[in-house]
DNA sequence: TGTACATCAGTGAACGCGCGTTCACTGATGTAC
DNA sequence: TGTACATCAGTGAACGCGCGTTCACTGATGTAC
């Protein structure tokens, strides 16, 4: 028969928690990418997610419509880490345009594979364009950042580069990216070790946009 | 007031259905792939599969262990029909290393967009690994294909293509066909017009393989 | 500075619902004799 | 060929459960006077 505690009560349960919480909304998030980590985008409960955050189940609807909306919001608030990432790697460089593309593409699949709940979310969450068109303009001005940096640096290289639009070029990078950061996240690429090989790979892949130069 | 209508009873309500259903089985799997196209691949639920299938929701557990049972049959199926593609495709052209390369590629696009629900549960179902270990079979041996292929194109073609090993390449001629397909499949690639111009998006990425050649 | 009050983020109990699964059963099929 | 029976794919009713959402409420906070 296991003696039962009877020294001290834990200070998490003396520790009155307030009334108030502070910032549920945010709570709420990173809740929500908690468990969509282990049950997929679909897969959660909001339930689930209000005894995560230490919380009664009408509490969320205070800050949002229904479930569908709260990950809405993670969404949107992931597409907008996501375009912080893009930019700022497109921005700090300022070498050749090679390295400017070179550290895109980096960024992309960094920000993959450092925020998996967060891609999964964005990219497979399957929530109505209709309901949310706020939702896909914040992912459009996200991954525009890809093909205006294509653009911007095929100005910049030489002549044989501009022998296909930028907007193929742009799309080709950029599902190159998609491609590899999903397949990595999927776990496709564990057993064939690729992953000492990225360097490697997104030299190979971003090298190509500008002709032969080797 | 709506009149009732009286003439005649339809034939399918006549017609008295049989009480086996013949191929319960493939039924099944067929109504999932419909629902998953307007639910995501764990947005279904077995009772609405069952009404799709005209049948009790007693009667999957026949042919199922449960519910994610029915799910990994779905995506073993689909791997299978994906790697019947891409060997079709690899030994149908018979022409050159590039030929087959690009015709390869071209068949992951192909599948991917003429089987959304079956790309969709594939890569994006979450089914765990340690249950179904042969699903993870199944998926392998259709993305050695890939690998397989692109290794043996090598070897056929000019030297200057083989300063990078085989595996580098194929994943990121693997990476860029999934991408594409990934982007195209969730509807990113739709406001930029790209569709028009996947032939030459398939080129360029093909064509890139074996140097500089043009 | 002190008090009254509006505001609003939280509670917790309750709801109706659809779900996944089980059960004893039924009826069609195939086979042994 | 005809009959008895084993097999097994289906039925339909029932179950317990967790879910999303609503409701009247409570208690903390900020502001007007």
């Amino acid at each position: 028969m296991p003696e039962k505690e009877e020294e001290s009560i834990p200070s998490e349960l003396t520790a009155k928690k307030p009334y108030h919480h502070g910032d549920l909304r945010q709570a709420l998030i990173k809740a929500t990418l908690e468990l969509v980590d282990s049950t997929g985008p679909r897969g959660f409960s909001l339930a689930q997610v209000c005894r995560q955050a230490g919380v009664s189940t009408a509490a969320p609807y205070r800050h949002f419509e229904d479930k569908e909306s709260l990950l809405a919001a993670v969404s949107e608030s992931s597409f907008a880490l996501f375009r912080q990432a893009l930019l700022q790697a497109r921005d700090a460089g300022a070498g050749s345009p090679i390295q400017t593309l070179r550290a895109l593409a980096g960024a992309y699949l960094d920000f993959a594979c450092n925020n998996q709940s967060r891609f999964r979310v964005m990219f497979s969450s399957g929530l109505p364009k209709s309901r949310f068109p706020d939702l896909y303009k914040s992912a459009r001005s996200a991954l525009d950042i890809v093909l205006e940096t294509v653009s911007e640096c095929q100005t910049l290289l030489p002549p044989e580069s501009k022998r296909l639009d930028a907007y193929t070029l742009a799309v080709s990078l950029w599902s190159q990216c998609h491609g590899l950061a999903s397949l990595l996240i999927d776990g496709y690429l564990k057993e064939i070790s690729v992953e000492e090989r990225i360097p490697e790979l997104l030299d190979l892949l971003v090298d190509r946009y500008v002709g032969c130069e080797e």
